[in-house]
DNA sequence: CAGTATCCGTCTCGATACTG
DNA sequence: CAGTATCGAGACGGATACTG
């Protein structure tokens, strides 16, 4: 379920986040790059668990987004390969500043969590 | 509906994405950002008709998680103010890079699904 | 104004089974 | 291996109505 088209007004970035922050896409992403070249199978272990049906979805999407590359080679049995584009690539800056604002700020928001559901409120009831 | 957790042992950056990334939470913050300390309704009608269970429900999430703070001032009528936090503005680069890149990349993307949906392939049916 | 309560449609995910 | 097909369950969002 992708973002509603009518936040694009107020935040201009929504397409980009639905791009490449819907759910599944950024693993999937940064597997590809971390692990570079790799087949349906690798991938699908490396994300422990995720479904044929859902993990084609994703990666059907990403390739046409132009993130992501199919090759098919017509052996017996068939081989897969998945590779992160040129365009995907772009994207490192983008996961750099992310991996370094969870690096120094994500405890505060662990903190902040937990002062929120130890704080006294008046109860709902 | 977050990211799955087993995704997380592959990607680093999950927990991060689902804070800032969920649905409605970058709009929010957007506006926020950009127009300081507003009112409920303000919010409200700068998404665009957002309704106001699923508003709530992503500020005090937002809150939660400390992003933004709220304000309760019990007048009559009562006045409650949002403010995106300290923590929140931290966020400032993680966006500014997120525009960079949508604005120097996203064409290479329509470009891409273009020529993937007129692209000749052999029909599903 | 700032929400809460309720109902409902949709979408997605997950599990399972099957195919070239 | 690399998917596709089908089914069911559940989360989530939207609309509407109501309250302090």
């Amino acid at each position: 379920m992708p973002h509603p088209v009518e936040a694009v007004g107020a935040c201009p970035i929504s397409p980009v986040v639905d791009l490449v922050f819907s759910r599944w896409s950024t693993p999937i992403l940064w597997v590809l790059k971390e692990h570079g070249r790799q087949r349906f199978v690798q991938i699908q272990r490396r994300l422990s668990g995720i479904t044929p049906k859902v993990l084609t979805q994703r990666l059907r999407q990403l390739e046409r987004d132009g993130l992501v590359t199919r090759s098919y080679h017509a052996e017996i049995p068939p081989r897969v390969e998945y590779e992160i584009s040129d365009l995907g690539r772009t994207l490192g800056p983008v996961f750099a500043v992310l991996t370094e604002w969870s690096d120094t700020h994500f405890t505060r928001v662990e903190t902040a969590r937990h002062a929120y559901d130890t704080a006294d409120r008046p109860l709902p009831a």
